[in-house]
DNA sequence: CGTTGTGTTCAAATAAAAATGAACACGATG
DNA sequence: CATCGTGTTCATTTTTATTTGAACACAACG
């Protein structure tokens, strides 16, 4: 086999992609979810490995995402490593090629309830751990400061039950 | 009057704190609302800026902030905008001071709606655009390739319209 | 009016986050 | 078992976000 000759998929869509350049579609998905991810605090590489994945119609590899999106190897790699962890992204068998090709996973919940689990949840449980101290600390005030202070504590603790309360909710809304 | 003398409330108060130090009170609510702010994206300043002020029992004037917090008077002037500028933070009067005294409004709820107007909205409103960009780009596609696509932004259609008929119910939610 | 106290703005410095690229691990292949 | 193809890791570089500090605006005060 000639030396890095792609195979017939990757052949006939760079035909159409001159210069290794994306579809308009491709670039409005690739925005849709740099933007989403943004949100969530990811970088934005992860946003556009997953957009050209839910765009594209069949599998790819690493090096076509690399290609593709002109991004360095190690980006690549960790991008699809953190899209995994959450089930965002999978991989497909491609008979008679040694790489591994991805494909996205439509269900959109998996980056929410990724977030809230990793990020809000912690926040959650650090928070209930802090209040309980501060709880502690509370004693040892004066009294007249301690009344102030009690019922500012109790507002934040209000807010934590608030949001724990909601987080189940949410996760049932978005994952159903 | 001699310069730069701190008013009668300020000097009690820092003979509880020797070096300008924290409260371990102060330290917990701080540490609390800068994990807090991150999570929503803003800057650690603004966290540390509201945590002082929601566990002051006294108004709290820029000057009290930047050496509790060893902080320039610039970030501590940015953080207060931000603070003020979605009601999470109001100035009170305080006689015979010149300067602004700020307080914490313990209407946490503002932090939410405020990341979600400032945030939230305006990714689902750039996203409807693209998608009905996306669905004139599909009409250009040759008809296999346009199937697929079609479903896909069938899913990205649902997702957003989910999206925007959750807000309102999480504004109300979090607004009680 | 000039001066002083207070707060804002913004260009420059610094810190934090993300991407790069080279070294490495490891299985497949000859 | 040496080499090649593939993917991961991580120290370094680059980019982006945040903070600083000095210049400025403006009102209070004498």
């Amino acid at each position: 086999m000639p030396a890095k000759l792609p195979n017939l998929a990757t052949r006939k869509a760079a035909a159409r992609r001159p210069s290794g350049g994306m579809s308009p579609l491709e670039v409005e998905a690739i925005d849709f979810f740099i933007s989403f991810v943004r949100l969530l605090g990811m970088p934005k590489s992860v946003g556009e490995i997953y957009g050209l994945l839910f765009a594209s119609p069949e599998p790819l590899a690493l090096d076509a995402l690399m290609d593709r999106l002109h991004m360095s190897k190690g980006a690549a790699s960790q991008g699809l490593k953190v899209l995994r962890s959450f089930g965002a992204v999978r991989t497909v068998y491609v008979p008679g090629d040694r790489r591994d090709h991805y494909v996205a996973d439509f269900e959109l919940s998996k980056f929410a309830s990724a977030f809230i689990k990793e990020e809000v949840q912690p926040h959650l449980d650090s928070g209930a751990a802090r209040i309980a101290r501060m709880e502690q600390h509370l004693t040892k005030l004066p009294k007249a400061e301690r009344d102030a202070a009690s019922a500012r504590l109790a507002k934040l603790r209000h807010w934590k039950e608030k949001g724990e309360a909601m987080l189940p909710w949410l996760l049932k809304f978005l994952g159903a």
